[in-house]
DNA sequence: TAGATTGTTAATCGATTAACAATC
DNA sequence: TAGATTGTTAATCGATTAACAATC
């Protein structure tokens, strides 16, 4: 991996994209392929593959093609999906339980390790192999605890005060599936929204805008 | 509204965003913005959102600026919101209950209509104000109902045999939160597609690069 | 009228695609 | 060696930013 310069944006967001491909060639058994063969599968073009793929070194051969195997592991490693980022979940509503029952947090470089919920009346209550904690044992845990990441399933209306105690216990990363808008209030956070409603209305938008 | 020529993906993905600052001044009651005061708010340059906006027409007013309440109207035009595509729910697991639950489908140019499991135990149930009907239904309901949308809330496992069943029942609009490929199957579907793993390890990714 | 701010054209920047020499 | 396919440079395309004339 060389990645002297700046890697773009569209890049970073097409990597688990090959690393799903290249995981799931792995899994037939395919041991190498080429840009072109790949390109036909993934839907990107052959020349934008090289291009993505050379950013970070040159992990193919001439003549042949990519080791698929060889290459999987890279993409692994620029994602950084090794790590063991700690996350804390805040709120265990239907999407806080959602996202913990059903991400595969090991193989996207991170772990689960608390949960956090406002309502006395789930504390202590079980989600996935994690016991729902109280909103008010945040700073206990987070003093005896290293805390990488907190991913932020609360309505918009009570992030802003609990963004700011986050902050304040060191956390700066956030996966943020509210409105709030994060990197405004803390331009050091690194942030990720998901805004589903907005994915939502662009569904509509191609719906009305078919024939054009 | 113009539109005569296309409007560019980049443009269409900003809309929701304008729609929601718009609807949020609107709330405090302020009546006219300029792209400089907008600007500042949403975190776009002056010169993109005017070059946003004139994609559709001219809905500013030289030495004033916009009308907050005539743009929020536009835009919600121009996004189609004012439509009630009618939407199926299939799953109703932690991700279906919460998308049915959590989101107001009918601010977003849609109306949830009903909701399938494939689990003999959850039919009859409730979900929001929706009884969960079984898998098999859906023949049956599809017949009798005009469906715009499908939302799949269901393992990527699952979604081959299930897009085929809606497909084949006329559906071609999809929100698809499993990794299946619904456009390389069905060309000709409408899709939006939410991979949150993917969301995950851009954030890994960004979290691994902070220094660059 | 003078000031402000749009609408729109031109300039810049970035990302994708095409081409091809390098090389396995 | 000949064929295949990469790595990389150059060309194209698209999106963003800057500039400014039009105009409210």
């Amino acid at each position: 991996m060389k990645q002297s310069k700046l890697i773009s944006k569209a890049v970073i967001k097409r990597l688990p994209r090959y690393r799903r491909y290249l995981g799931e060639l792995k899994k037939k058994g395919v041991e190498k392929i080429s840009s072109k063969d790949l390109s036909e599968l993934i839907g990107y073009t052959a020349s934008q593959i090289r291009q993505d793929l050379n950013n970070f070194g040159g992990f193919g051969q001439q003549g042949y093609g990519y080791s698929v195997k060889q290459l999987k592991e890279e993409i692994k490693g620029i994602l950084g999906l090794n790590n063991r980022y700690q996350a804390i979940l805040i709120g265990a509503g239907n999407f806080g339980s959602a996202l913990a029952n059903h991400l595969d947090f090991q193989k996207l470089g991170f772990e689960l390790v608390a949960c956090f919920d406002g309502d006395p009346a789930k504390k202590g209550q079980l989600l996935g192999e994690l016991t729902i904690r109280s909103e008010s044992d945040l700073e206990e845990f987070c003093g005896n605890n290293r805390v990488d990441t907190a991913i932020l399933c609360i309505p918009k209306d009570a992030v802003e005060a609990e963004l700011d105690r986050l902050y304040s216990l060191g956390i700066r990363s956030f996966w943020n599936f509210s409105h709030y808008d994060i990197s405004r209030r803390y331009s050091d956070a690194i942030v990720e929204n998901v805004h589903l409603s907005d994915m939502l209305m662009t569904l509509c938008y191609k719906m009305n805008n078919l024939n054009s």
